[in-house]
DNA sequence: ACATAATCGAGACGGTACGTCAGGTCTTTTT
DNA sequence: AAAAAGACCTGACGTACCGTCTCGATTATGT
């Protein structure tokens, strides 16, 4: 029964749209993700549940379309003079030919996007809740994370061919050396993130941690 | 005001805190965090919710509590023998003089924990909760985390000493870059998590990806 | 201020208002008035909610409107061969010179029509809401039930003009001596409603409570 | 399943009971039956929304017991000295040996009391809400109009016995030719309720309308 | 052994938010 | 210009839990 067949996308109204997500960023921002409710969210969009219910499936889904939203405007308003860096921000890690000095750059900067109070709550709620529910984090994982992955993937099969970096090194495996333990720190807190850390871990993992034969 | 003076925990049940911790479990089991309650808890443990609130300021903590007892539990089944291993199942990391096979024995181990479809449900749950509260982060990670991790410090400590390891090597951001790559794969799901993984961690850690000069 | 200028009833669509009018009557026969909603209405009748609010002011006028069309169609179809009768099915009350017979026969004929479970939820509905909202019970009375009620003021008029009634008689309140207690039943259910108690209200009413001097 | 087990009425909260009821009638007479809802209830009561639905069925019933326990109080108020006269209010109809005189007297009463304009709104929602709910309706008869009705039938009985009656009258219909008049104008306002027509309907109804043989 | 005091199971309470339904308004597109 | 369609804001619905509270009915000491 019930086809529950899907509102018309075309009717939709932009502004709705914007002030939800909006409204969500905000709340979570200020009140946490817990307390952030879908009336909440609603009042202050000045906007009826209703038209959250028609266009969202949970509040997890809104608070990741609005942090999509969020970075693709940031991304734009950074570098639209250069489309060609591809989407979602990311102009590429540079290559000056010094790979542990590019990296270090890179990471640092990750370091700081982490360490960043603003964005903060509500990266961490839609990490949290990616955790829980399978299909919130795949989404996740595919919108914003793959493709900063890839990224690195890029650079260090640059690096094989420029003789940088061993041939066996599969570079999968490499980058989540370099990128894993800044987002177990950042996750759980056992220690400080700094850029100090960002360096060890490039150099720890570029030398290796076994004496050289 | 009202002082609230903490209730006397020596008259406290034992059979209602069992009760609650088990039916918490089960519960987080079969129908997920989220949709785990208080009074959900309360009601299967056949135990007035008074009871739950009197011990525990949260669901989360009553979770924690189940979680940490179970470990224990499992700890001193497992190892009933070897009362010197110290507490939290921790017996230490072997010693062969191969800090390579050692490395990946444990690292399989872990992979097949973390893929264990019974503790996945409440795992996961704390694990996502305490990333957005600090205090029970704390908690998890002190409880839980930290033994395993001084671990992975008092081998590589004796590695280094053995001269396995490089002299420069901290050992608490060399096992970052073992336990990491791990934890990161498991909470977001990017790629499978198998012992080819956790081998290719090791080799990837231990050499370096560097070329040699 | 917008003047709400009533619309075009030039314009009407009569398929549309025919629609609705049979969509109210089968729900409220259907679901009961209570649950009967105009966007069911507009749903069943195949017509945009907007048509509903164009032309009623709400649900019971809708629902008062089809009433009354279906009482002018049954009219118009069991007696469209005595033109002169009147509208609204009413014939008259016939006048054999048994003023008790020809009461008797119109107030068996009403008690069938009360009882009669095909009209009877909308009815129960209709004068409901018309108890609790006195615009539309104005109309209510005004078109239903008046030009009734006036039938029998002529036929009790002729009947002391006979000599068969007393003179001081005020055929206003012999009426509703004759119909309220009938009413009183169906509206209240607190006897069942049939045909000898029509008899004996008559019997009751004609020869008075008192006994003779 | 579901057993819906009722809860336990002896921990119920009289308070609560009270306030309901008062904040119910005090909506009806404000805003009226349509426009007074559970919600505004609970608010103006200073209650839970559980509280009502753990306790009423429905809007109406609340109505219902509140106007039940009005009725009540007031004869409880009205007429503590006189137990012996029974519950609700009823002390009897006079019997001064003049019928007529007694009724009209009693009948100016309820003339009255239906012209009351405090209780007026919430007697009429709960007449019409019966008038569509049958089980609400028999509710309502049972409790407030039938231990009234069997008043007019203990002094019809009597006026038998003093010959003031004729003995062929079922009081039973009788009492309906006094009462049902009086009703149908005030429930659909047909024609001002007045004690001028109380008087009417009870010499009517006395004297017959037929002329005497 | 027993008084006494805290905990226990139970569940009613004042609340908040849920997700749904319908009301009545508005806009878009079709007839 | 009216009609079908349906998105929108509003607000009430009835439900689920929250965390607090009040009830007897067990315990479990500490005289």
């Amino acid at each position: 029964m019930s086809a529950q067949r899907p509102p018309d996308s075309s009717r939709r109204s932009d502004r709705s749209r914007r002030a939800i997500c909006d409204a969500a960023l905000a709340l979570v921002g200020e009140v946490g993700y817990a307390k952030t409710t879908i009336e909440g969210i609603a009042a202050r969009a000045g906007v009826g549940k209703q038209t959250i219910y028609r266009w969202w499936p949970s509040k997890a889904a809104v608070l990741m379309e609005a942090f999509l939203d969020m970075s693709a405007r940031q991304a734009a308003e950074s570098a639209p003079e250069t489309p060609e860096a591809g989407e979602d921000g990311a102009y590429g890690i540079p290559d000056t030919g010094d790979l542990a000095a590019d990296l270090k750059l890179v990471l640092r900067a990750t370091v700081d996007e982490l360490n960043d109070p603003v964005s903060e709550a509500p990266t961490r709620a839609l990490t949290a809740e990616g955790i829980i529910d399978p299909a919130l984090g795949a989404q996740f994982v595919e919108a914003l994370l793959e493709p900063q992955l890839q990224l690195y993937v890029t650079r260090l099969r640059a690096a094989q061919e420029a003789g940088e970096v061993r041939e066996e090194v599969d570079p999968r495996v490499a980058l989540e050396l370099l990128i894993a333990p800044l987002t177990h720190r950042w996750l759980l807190r056992t220690l400080p993130l700094t850029h100090a850390y960002a360096d060890a871990v490039v150099d720890h993992a570029l030398s290796g941690l076994a004496v050289r034969p």
